[in-house]
DNA sequence: ATTTATAATGAAGATTGCTCATTATCGACA
DNA sequence: TGTCGATAATGAGCAATCTTCATTATAAAT
């Protein structure tokens, strides 16, 4: 009992620093992904980067691919942390959806290099479903899926899209979107984008002027007090 | 000037060989990575596979990344043809713009590993912007445009975002949407998703049965005003 | 038929992911 | 504190693959 105690507690100390060299590791090749891509960053070098030999790294992981993978799950974390922690010191659903889609964009634009890596597993994987990406993809998404429920069970959100496709069409967007402005870098265009992304999704308030939707409720409720003059009047007629 | 005729003449039937061998690499490599991937086809077996000799393929391709380009080159040259011809067999908006997207979604979907390798050329190309592949890909993306302008002017398709923005969402929604569809393979998901990504972009009929809102308000303001009138003929009929 | 330019070859070089026999380190225990 | 055993680390070498280039073959021109 004792005896099995302290040899968990030494291997402790040792597994520590494993552990920690196991995180410079990734730490020095999420900034050789993010340099240079995935084909130009070397094994040799990530070692001696990280001050090991390079069959050091394969104790750590089974081959390249693996420290990529870890490199997208650690960057996976981060962002999905930052999202909640925005969503939650946010109140309304707009100021809400509008904060993951600038943080998602400016993370993707930052961080294009890493994000590029992921179609290489996903498909190579046997089944992608169940992978610990594919985890952590949803985790990070179940930021964006609840804010998204909230809204459209509140009515700030359209309702007629189904959950999935909804989610969809907001990433996938930004992910385009963000190829663009990298592309032709032009500023100003990230709000611009913004904007017309949340023109999609979030229902425009009534009383907002000039929206078609608004304009057609002046109407009705014009027809409406008009009608309800006349009955106004019928009445005095009556008394 | 005969000299310089016939050795052109000459060149051609030699240069017409050299093109006919040119399309089996390509070819051949366009399976080989649409099987296996890019890092996982090598051009030893593309140069076997074709009948040449792996130094042969150096002749045409500057290395294998040039390769995998003409493969995506010639993938994009195909799926604009496909489109334009399919958008000048349709005559509306709505009918056109739903063509692109099964069309779109179909050919990511069967395609996927093609689209893959691009992100690996676009940013290590120093200038995207130029290359052969960004004019393949604005040549593809025009036929949207076309249409969307077209759209967008006839008052078909809501006018209240730019054109680049639309865009994007339109095409990255459905890069997304593939994705999904492919990892949770539910059949009749590809038209709930074309209805979806339609509802985003296409102005619904006011005239179209069951358009929820703006129907519904006419009808009760309808009901509102018969019932004013019923008051009033009432307060008549009282008088 | 000879010459010359073009095309093709494939062995060798260079790079790099990865393995494994060997060495070093650290904690436990007497 | 010194020894021992398990765990960790090393780096030379293997294997796979991209790429080059000296050599050979082919086809057109004269």
């Amino acid at each position: 009992m004792r005896k099995a105690q302290t040899a968990v507690s030494a291997s402790k100390t040792r597994r520590e620093r494993v552990e920690l060299k196991e995180e410079a590791i990734v730490d020095v090749a999420y900034e050789m992904f993010l340099e240079r891509g995935y084909a130009k960053t070397t094994i040799a070098e990530i070692a001696r980067r990280s001050g090991v030999a390079d069959g050091t790294v394969y104790l750590y992981f089974q081959n390249k691919e693996a420290v990529a993978r870890a490199v997208v799950a650690s960057f996976y974390i981060r962002l999905t942390r930052q999202a909640q922690e925005g969503v939650d010191e946010l109140t309304s659903i707009a100021d809400r959806l509008r904060f993951l889609a600038r943080h998602h964009l400016e993370n993707v634009m930052n961080e294009r290099r890493i994000l590029e890596m992921l179609p290489f597993f996903e498909f190579a994987v046997e089944s992608y479903d169940g992978s610990e990406l594919f985890q952590m993809n949803k985790a990070y998404v179940t930021v964006f899926d609840r804010v998204a429920k909230d809204g459209i069970s509140a009515g700030d959100i359209r309702k007629d899209l189904s959950l999935w496709a909804l989610r969809d069409v907001f990433f996938g967007a930004m992910e385009y979107g963000a190829r663009t402005m990298l592309i032709k870098n032009r500023p100003g265009d990230l709000d611009h984008f913004i904007d017309n992304l949340m023109r999609l999704v979030v229902i425009k308030n009534a009383a907002a002027a000039g929206s078609d939707a608004a304009a057609q409720l002046a109407s009705i409720t014009q027809r409406l007090e008009a009608a309800a003059s006349r009955i106004e009047k019928a009445a005095g007629k009556i008394r």
